[in-house]
DNA sequence: TACCGACAGATTGTTGACACTTAACCGAGA
DNA sequence: TCTCGGTTAAGTGTCAACAATCTGTCGGTA
């Protein structure tokens, strides 16, 4: 609730589009985000909408565009139900991220201002700092979404910023809500973080895009290896 | 119109959605690509329900999905418009392209079935074929088209495949449609894609990447050349 | 003449009712 | 007891009317 993205993008759609279905749009949203209607629950119309206080006209028009991020699946005749996030998907997702992110890291070392740089720098300092004192996992991700939204606002593509705040990243935050994932490694993130920060500051973009997208292979990899540790536990 | 992934792409709608709203959704998309409805117009709802024969709910429900698709901006209580396809936005879609063909050319190289590359063969034929003949560009540019997308098909990861194929692919048809945009280097396209075919045919996942990331760079920069042109013609 | 505000028309947002499809339930027959 | 077919209720798709908002215009004033 205190996510800082999570409440500067609320702000933006709420003075963007206060109209009940922009309103029900981020609320059904950060119900399935946040787990309070569970992951492959079926969205009954009627009931949601009596729910939020709206009619089904509203509250349909919230659901179309959930689909569009692909939060949800929707059957005509049938109905909408929230997805599943299993490996295979989160897999394809990270896959999917790394080719943005990727692209977004070296047009950032190409486009980024001064300024930016200097920013990402502090980011990176306060990182450094909370892991020194190690306290708070929660300011460490913090930090780490901090991070990687600078480089990616700094690209400069809008459609990229676009679908990676917008889109893909629901899809993460989802998953690391219900699998209550937390950062396995911060010391040797806050190398690759420093590394990568280096790669941009020199300008380097083919460097840039080479470390982040070893940095979120190895976040792809750490997750698949808690999978399959759950998976040996439980047999 | 004869298409044959906008032909199977409309088939499968049909068959998946055939209420009004999905139908009226396709017939609206093509209207906007084909520019029927030209680049930058206002979607005035009454006036196009009466066009479709459909009331208001199917309509509005159309116009958000084609929202989620980029074909369209909406403004709360002003309206939805056609997006217009300017220079930087199509450098925009490009590098976007790049990024994400690239890492489906790289997974294709590692997960495509012996058939699958029999069949991306048989597509480099004809390819080749229709070239020596040097008649029907259109034929030549559908070639292009089958090619990447069979590659795209071949990456194993359906959230990849989704966004190159039903987002991405969308935007880049309208733009193609609206400049009348055709292949103008045929023959260094063909020899791009023997390369990156015999790339794939070896498992190099690496070399594919670089190599169709190469291939999509030279078409944006052939684009962006197009347009200098045309800049300066009109000074 | 330029600027400001009220008014009117047009357009979007919202609602509740109606129509159609799907799926679950129930009973009859094998 | 199991299967098949019909029936019914729940839920989605569609519609037309109503409410709220915006835009452009007209008149007044500095």
């Amino acid at each position: 609730m205190t996510d800082h993205i999570e409440q500067a993008s609320k702000d933006f759609e709420l003075t963007q589009d206060k109209t009940l279905s922009g309103i029900t749009t981020a609320a059904l949203r950060e119900a399935i985000i946040q787990g309070d209607i569970a992951a492959g629950e079926k969205l009954n119309e009627p009931s949601l909408a009596q729910k939020f206080n709206v009619s089904r006209g509203p509250l349909r028009e919230a659901i179309r565009r959930l689909v569009g991020l692909r939060l949800v699946e929707h059957v005509p005749h049938v109905g909408a139900r929230v997805i599943t996030i299993d490996l295979p998907r989160i897999i394809e997702l990270y896959e999917v991220r790394e080719a943005l992110e990727g692209k977004a890291a070296a047009l950032a070392a190409q486009n980024m201002s001064d300024d930016d740089i200097g920013q990402l720098a502090k980011i990176l300092d306060l990182h450094s700092e909370h892991l020194e004192r190690s306290n708070g996992e929660y300011l460490q991700e913090q930090g780490d979404v901090d991070f990687h939204y600078q480089i990616i606002k700094g690209c400069g593509n809008h459609l990229l910023t676009h679908q990676l705040c917008n889109e893909l990243y629901h899809l993460i935050r989802m998953f690391r809500v219900q699998s209550s994932r937390i950062e396995s490694r911060p010391d040797q993130a806050l190398r690759e973080h420093t590394q990568l920060f280096y790669a941009i500051e020199q300008r380097d973009s083919q460097l840039a895009e080479i470390l982040i997208r070893k940095h979120i292979d190895r976040a792809k990899k750490s997750i698949i290896e808690t999978f399959d540790n759950k998976a040996n536990r439980t047999n």
